[in-house]
DNA sequence: GCGACAG
DNA sequence: ATCTTGTCGC
């Protein structure tokens, strides 16, 4: 049973599955979806690329200002592949290289959007929310294939959205995040409600698909795959 | 057994 | 996730 209790920093080492699966239920006592308390200020997103032929994983966070949603600052790491894709684990893949991201922000995000799930998830633990009982922060999810669940498509126009329920729990939602797309799947992480991960990511919405922070997440963390960005964490022009 | 399956 | 060309629309 020692192999269980292998940390996030060890890059979970080489968890089974099933070991996976234990950790998961385990964190799972410790999720917090009571109403956000305080006033966000700043929101980041967070994504990874990765290299097509190498190990290589660039992670990242850009934290926005809220509500006016201006990029201020970035975080950047290059790690290298430990985990292997696999559907409902996809944080023991992600989530070391982003806590080494994240512990390189000196100033932390009042929220943090992933891209991927919260609880909208088979044992209500996806990355969002994997993250945020880890590092005890306020998080939330927004993914663009649905994992889980069930929903009746919202309606055609922008802000429009319906509930994702899965054995009798309301799980997250679709929301038709822009005119003529498909629906992204949103859902609260950590430390907020399902309520409080809609009304973040209405105010999240600009003119495409995906809202700002996680937008900007896979835009920077692209750029830094290609050489154009530098690791380590920057501060930008306002 | 069958279908689903974030990134 | 990543690769890639054309195409449609603001």
């Amino acid at each position: 049973m020692d192999r269980i209790i292998e940390t996030p920093e060890s890059n979970y080492g080489q968890l089974t599955i099933a070991e996976a699966k234990l950790i998961q239920e385990n964190l799972g006592e410790q999720i917090n979806l009571s109403p956000m308390e305080g006033e966000i200020k700043t929101i980041a997103g967070a994504d990874i690329s990765l290299d097509i032929n190498s190990e290589k994983v660039y992670a990242g966070m850009v934290v926005l200002s809220y509500p006016d949603l201006e990029p201020i600052a970035y975080s950047l790491v290059e790690t290298i592949n430990m985990f292997p894709y696999v559907p409902g684990y996809l944080a023991f893949r992600e989530i070391p290289a982003l806590l080494k991201v994240y512990e390189q922000i000196p100033v932390k995000p009042d929220c943090i959007m992933f891209d991927g799930n919260g609880i909208l998830h088979a044992r209500r633990l996806g990355i969002a929310t994997h993250f945020g009982v880890l590092t005890d922060t306020v998080t939330l999810g927004c993914a663009k294939k649905k994992l889980a669940g069930n929903y009746a498509d919202p309606g055609e126009m922008k802000g429009e959205y319906s509930l994702v329920t899965d054995k009798g729990d309301t799980i997250g939602y679709a929301l038709r995040s822009k005119l003529n797309v498909k629906p992204v799947f949103i859902s609260p992480g950590h430390k907020m409600s399902l309520k409080d991960s809609m009304d973040i990511t209405l105010q999240c919405l600009g003119k495409h698909r995906l809202p700002e922070p996680t937008r900007r997440a896979h835009e920077f963390v692209n750029r830094f795959r290609i050489g154009e960005l530098k690791e380590g964490f920057h501060e930008l022009e306002q």
